[in-house]
DNA sequence: GGTATTTACTTGTTCGAACAGGTATCTGCT
DNA sequence: AGCAGATACCTGTTCGAACAAGTAAATACC
């Protein structure tokens, strides 16, 4: 917390310009909402553009990452390993199988579902997707040393346990 | 919604290599960037389950709070404003013209653009919106201090600006 | 066995995000 | 003045995300 931008200080009227981070006083009610935001947009902007060389629309890799590593699985299955959507999954599943990437096979034991499978042409891609990862996590983790990374991956999952922990508290009135 | 702890279950040795939670070794090529993804889902979730009960959607609230804040604008302005797409914004002004939080006029000096301003209607809003950054965002920092919460912040923008940096930067070969 | 509930998946809808065009209009340059 | 290029906005498209409903099959219960 050495060089902070000046971003929840001063940002009088007037000089404009704010090349780096456009941060009006709207986002003063939550600075670090904000700064959420602007690096969740920014990071899934690079990771699309990593990933869209490779074919892949961003959320489409996890998916097969999941199913590289793990081998066939049923939907219902990639969609608690992601923490997903039922019906969103349904959609990717369906993009996958059409770009060919993935294969459906039913269920032996189930009627209902179906066995998703990665082709053999998609295993061409998992080198790629995994170097993109990397590439993306060294571009966020630029200049940070090990124990700054270990730092700031420790606030970012501070961060998520508030909200996991918000999401389960009955106080939250979050209830649908 | 219910998503299983990231980091805070121990998970000793076990059996398996990566017997871990949510993600098995999909993500240990980027950590932080799973993270970053995982923390932004959840926030937007949050934002979403915030914004929903005032009529609004994810997206339109901040395009609202300008606009409140600064005084009718032309879309290229928000789109500036919000680093966001001409495209994008075209839509999201159709949408909250058509809810009545948002007026259209022509431009009195370039017939191509139109002024945005919020109605009076939209101004009933603003407290509501306003309360929900500041409810989310003591959601997200429950239980830091506010040493705790300036680190956060300068943690979030850090990773932010080596984005925004790569962005810049040429070797990042990203240009179309 | 027969019924109720849960589960697995699908479809329809609306929304933001991003890309690829297309059409006016304005501006800069000659 | 006239033209090239930039600007402001719109439309079409595909994608993920989320919600609502619906179908079929498995499971639980009586």
């Amino acid at each position: 917390m050495t060089q902070s931008t000046p971003a929840a200080g001063k940002d009088p009227a007037g000089t404009g310009p704010e090349a780096s981070v456009p941060v009006p006083a709207a986002a003063s009610g939550g600075p670090i909402s904000h700064a959420i935001f602007r690096l969740a947009r920014l990071h899934r902007m690079f990771a699309g553009q990593l990933l869209r060389r490779i074919g892949l629309h961003p959320g489409q890799e996890l998916v097969m990452m999941h199913l590289w590593e793990l081998g066939p699985q049923r939907q219902t299955d990639l969609v608690r390993l992601l923490d997903s959507d039922a019906a969103t999954m349904t959609r990717t599943i369906q993009r996958l199988e059409q770009a060919g990437f993935v294969r459906r096979r039913p269920s032996p034991t189930d009627k209902r579902a179906s066995l998703i499978e990665p082709t053999a042409a998609s295993h061409a891609l998992r080198r790629e997707v995994e170097q993109s990862w990397s590439q993306l996590e060294d571009l966020v983790t630029a200049g940070l040393s090990a124990d700054e990374c270990t730092e700031a991956l420790s606030t970012l999952e501070r961060l998520e346990q508030n909200l996991v922990q918000a999401a389960a508290d009955p106080t939250c009135a979050a209830e649908r």
